[in-house]
DNA sequence: CGAATTATATAGTGATCAGTACGGAACACA
DNA sequence: TGTGTTCCGTACTGATCACTATATAATTCG
């Protein structure tokens, strides 16, 4: 056992809680007192668990991506890559939509323009976004390698293509898009994908 | 001649150094502060000339979208459907990656995610990015009674996509991606377009 | 039971936030 | 030259920002 005063709160669910926040508002639109509200303790114990604001966000960055990777890793484990990009997006739809959630991806949201002192935390948000681009451009040359694309099809020019179609669709929900707009954005997008 | 001091800047000159912080950085990220010393002028000239930061802000969105909307109007009287997207979104690389402007639409980083008190401004700038969907779905219509789209392609749904594209197009360009990648999407995203 | 350790709540820190009171300066007009 | 009007810069307002000093409560270990 631990020595010392018990901690009176679950650490993983004041992350959750502080993640729901941030992710409906952005990292700067946020403040430290809106953090306590949520996460039901002090600011002291937010800065003893967390270390600052800066480190809670990634802290809740971490715990939004470990999430969101599991479904890219899902999608991309389908056995083609046109697969693979309908069940990216076509869940993606509906993770967007999910009336349990904030309706955006925290990718988009959390910190797309900011003032120069958050400029650490944009970058970092922007690499997890690039990480999407990633997965699906090494999932194209895999699908090319096996054939299931054409030679003639740019691995990376396609994935930057799908990652604008799900980056996209962040910020149409934001304006009010619904579950079915999403899904026909899909449908649309799908038509350019080699066949 | 006006009675009383004349006023010792340019107002137009002024609320265009506003515009670019507030693109730069977003509605909310931007303090008055970094407004006057852009502006070159002290904060109570600001609120003599503006009103205030959220009317300072409203008036340099429509100074953003006056421009804006020039390039749309010119796209869409382009003689076909197509041309009128190949164009939106060719122009809109080159002004995403234009080194003289803040990489990034204001309509997609002014006020995407934000706090309570910004509610209204938020959906201010989400009902201006819907004008851009409402001019490709009308433009689409009327190439459909024109017999460039065929009866079967649905309006709504492809200016829904056209406009995923573009927004998505300012993610991109916010985390890095150059006027090439952009030109890239777009090739892959004219894909999809009816033939 | 102390002693050591760690978390807690209260109540602050200086800095910055948006916005303004005020007195003087620059103009038109009488 | 005087008067009214409008703008100017200085210096300020209370509120909120991220963050913390301090004292106390709750635990383990000797």
């Amino acid at each position: 056992m631990a020595v010392g005063r018990p901690r009176a709160f679950d650490r993983e669910e004041a992350l959750d809680k502080a993640l729901e926040v941030f992710w409906r508002q952005g990292y700067e639109a946020t403040s430290i007192a809106e953090l306590t509200k949520a996460m039901g303790i002090n600011p002291p114990s937010l800065y003893a668990a967390f270390g600052n604001k800066e480190a809670l966000f990634r802290q809740a960055l971490d715990r939004y991506v470990e999430k969101g990777s599991v479904r890219i890793r899902e999608a991309m484990a389908q056995p083609t890559a046109r697969a693979a990009v309908e069940k990216l997006l076509r869940d993606g739809a509906d993770r967007l939509t999910d009336p349990t959630c904030p309706h955006s991806c925290m990718l988009v949201t959390g910190a797309l323009a900011c003032s120069e002192e958050a400029e650490e935390v944009r970058d970092e948000v922007a690499s997890r976004r690039a990480m999407l681009e990633t997965a699906l451009r090494e999932r194209f040359e895999r699908a090319r390698a096996e054939g299931d694309l054409s030679d003639n099809t740019d691995p990376a020019s396609l994935a930057r293509y799908v990652a604008t179609i799900a980056h996209g669709m962040s910020v149409q929900v934001a304006g009010g898009a619904t579950r079915k707009d999403l899904l026909d954005i899909v449908e649309v997008a799908l038509k350019a994908f080699p066949a």
